[in-house]
DNA sequence: TATAAACTTTTTAAGCTTAAAGTATTTTCC
DNA sequence: GGAAAATACTTTAAGCTTAAAAAGTTTATA
């Protein structure tokens, strides 16, 4: 094969996968604001605060979540109005924040979770778990493969 | 294999997907910005308007993209306001508006295009021919397979 | 031919996203 | 101790995104 057909094969390789993954993220966020009232964007705040027991720092979250600082600020404000979030001061370091779920935060957002789990399993209905698992061993040759395994 | 362990197979999959692809677009915006002044959405537009001869209209780019009709009017505004884009009145449906590439905007796009070819080669670099055949066929079990060919 | 229905696009309001600049605090190190 | 650097976070400006409403136009139909 020639390196001019390879990297288009890459390419529609890359093209096929974007296109699942927003169609697949356009039915998340429908059900979200339908279900729940709630974003794509808070519920991985809320999960990633869920797994960790002792909540997060700010900069901790959008380290995991692979976004800005000032964007995660914008989404804690407002799941903080919510009241599914709070901010607690850090002792010995005031310019940090540690934010937690409430406990209706986490109330809220295991029902998500279980619903959410559910929309992705109907999903990828036509996929067996050995294609699941070949994919997802191939996908650890893309970019972007964990270099900390804490954030897989 | 359970139930149980299969939603979980998928669930995991779903998320690898999910960071993969957050990754590469978080380089290719990168790199649109810094080395073409542009942004991905711009560049999907352009694409999408490259390879209809005779340019397309509102509805069709925005079903084209799988996007919003309010987002694609803001888009087409500022690729006119660059000089990239023109409205084209279309005879006979007052309602409608062609769009077309002028032909700064075809140039400025194949540079993109082929810069952007290159980055998803080397990022996809560790997947041979043959597993890109193979992920893309299995992601054709995936959600939003094409139903219409025109779209893939 | 009216007028209702459907279509095409834009506008609006709200939220997400980033990079860059700004503020406050802590740490480093001379 | 004090200046400089690093750290943690927020703010800002610009753009992307959506759903819903609005405005104008065309088509269907009574």
């Amino acid at each position: 094969m020639t390196a001019e057909s390879l990297s288009k094969e890459r390419l529609r390789l890359w093209l096929r996968m974007l296109r699942v993954t927003r169609q697949v993220e356009s039915e998340l966020r429908e059900r979200l604001r339908t279900e729940h009232d709630s974003t794509l964007p808070r519920f991985d705040v809320m999960a990633a605060l869920y797994a960790a027991e002792e909540g997060l720092k700010m900069n901790e979250l959008s380290k995991r979540l692979r976004v800005s600082n000032g964007n995660v600020t914008g989404i804690i404000d407002r799941l903080v109005e919510d009241g599914a979030v709070e901010r607690i001061a850090i002792e010995g370091d005031r310019r940090a924040t540690r934010v937690c779920l409430t406990s209706a935060g986490r109330e809220s957002f295991r029902a998500m979770a279980v619903e959410h789990e559910r929309w992705i399993n109907a999903l990828f209905e036509g996929v067996t778990e050995e294609d699941a698992h070949h994919i997802g061993e191939l996908l650890h040759r893309l970019p972007a493969a964990p270099h900390d395994a804490s954030l897989s």
